[in-house]
DNA sequence: AACGACAGCAACCGCTATCAG
DNA sequence: GCTGATAGCGGTTGCTGTCGT
């Protein structure tokens, strides 16, 4: 039983891989392209695990690569991200073309990480806190439902009750624990997303969850979990909308 | 010049998600 | 619905270069 490990690990080279073995791997996947990794290396005649192929190509070798160092204004995208996302560095690496995750990574632990901790001793007891508590999870919630932004009380930032409301809306949460998901981004611009940025989210959206198998909801904290998420079956939940309700003056927005 | 500490980055590892049979 | 194969993601490791002593 188990999985079938992704290569027979004995006889496989390991470490920096040598210019030979980049030509050769370049060669085959520009004659039969990408995919099928675990096959690729026998067949390219390369003593490499396919994983590791996959992750030499995605990360090196690819044509569309931008090589070089990470701009200001990348920079700013890459933290704007992080807020919003978290640690998903393959979306923030969707967002600047020719980066790839691992790099956006490294950089953020090398140098951004550092000047965020930096940054964050700074910040005055007064000040408005911008932190990664802020991050929506990515992870959608398969809701059945959908919440009228109508029916929020913006006082209590609850939901009210209403006529039109189905069984289960107030059940957001409950629907959270199930996070047998589809990733919301795929569905929501995150042009949109970032108009979320530093806002405060209402207590409707924040969860009563913690801690799933994934990791994601690490509430302790004050993290947003899956209840900040939107999802495809709520997907007329006007975000613009709701901006609006919240009233929102952020710079990021229009 | 030699050595240790540190930073940066490439690569690895373990895990989950997804899909096909 | 179950199982196995595959792809992909994110955390971690370890190598290498640089800097300070």
């Amino acid at each position: 039983m188990g999985r079938r490990p992704c290569c027979a690990k004995e006889g496989l080279n390991k470490g920096a891989w040598t210019a030979n073995e980049d030509q050769i791997l370049k060669n085959y996947i520009t004659i039969h392209g990408e995919g099928k990794w675990r096959d690729l290396p026998q067949k390219a005649g390369l003593k490499r695990c396919g994983k590791s192929c996959r992750l030499r190509w995605l990360n090196y070798l690819r044509p569309d690569i931008k090589k070089g160092n990470i701009s200001i204004e990348e920079e700013e995208l890459i933290i704007r991200l992080h807020k919003l996302l978290g640690n998903r560095w393959s979306l923030i690496a969707g967002r600047l073309p020719g980066r790839t995750d691992n790099e956006i990574k490294n950089y953020w632990n090398t140098n951004l990480s550092k000047r965020m901790q930096g940054q964050k001793r700074n910040i005055s007891p007064n000040t408005p806190q911008v932190s990664s508590h802020n991050v929506i999870w990515t992870k959608a919630v398969k809701c059945t439902k959908a919440v009228n932004v109508d029916t929020l009380d913006p006082k209590s930032e609850t939901l009210v009750n209403s006529p039109s409301e189905t069984p289960s809306s107030s059940a957001i949460n409950e629907d959270n624990t199930n996070n047998n998901s589809t990733d919301f981004l795929v569905d929501f611009d995150i042009d949109e997303l970032l108009a979320f940025e530093y806002n405060p989210i209402p207590e409707l959206y924040r969860t009563q969850n913690r801690g799933d198998k994934m990791g994601n909801n690490v509430a302790d904290n004050g993290e947003y979990s899956h209840g900040t998420e939107f999802c495809q079956e709520c997907e007329h939940l006007d975000l613009r909308g709701l901006e609006s309700y919240l009233n929102l003056e952020d710079e990021w927005i229009n």
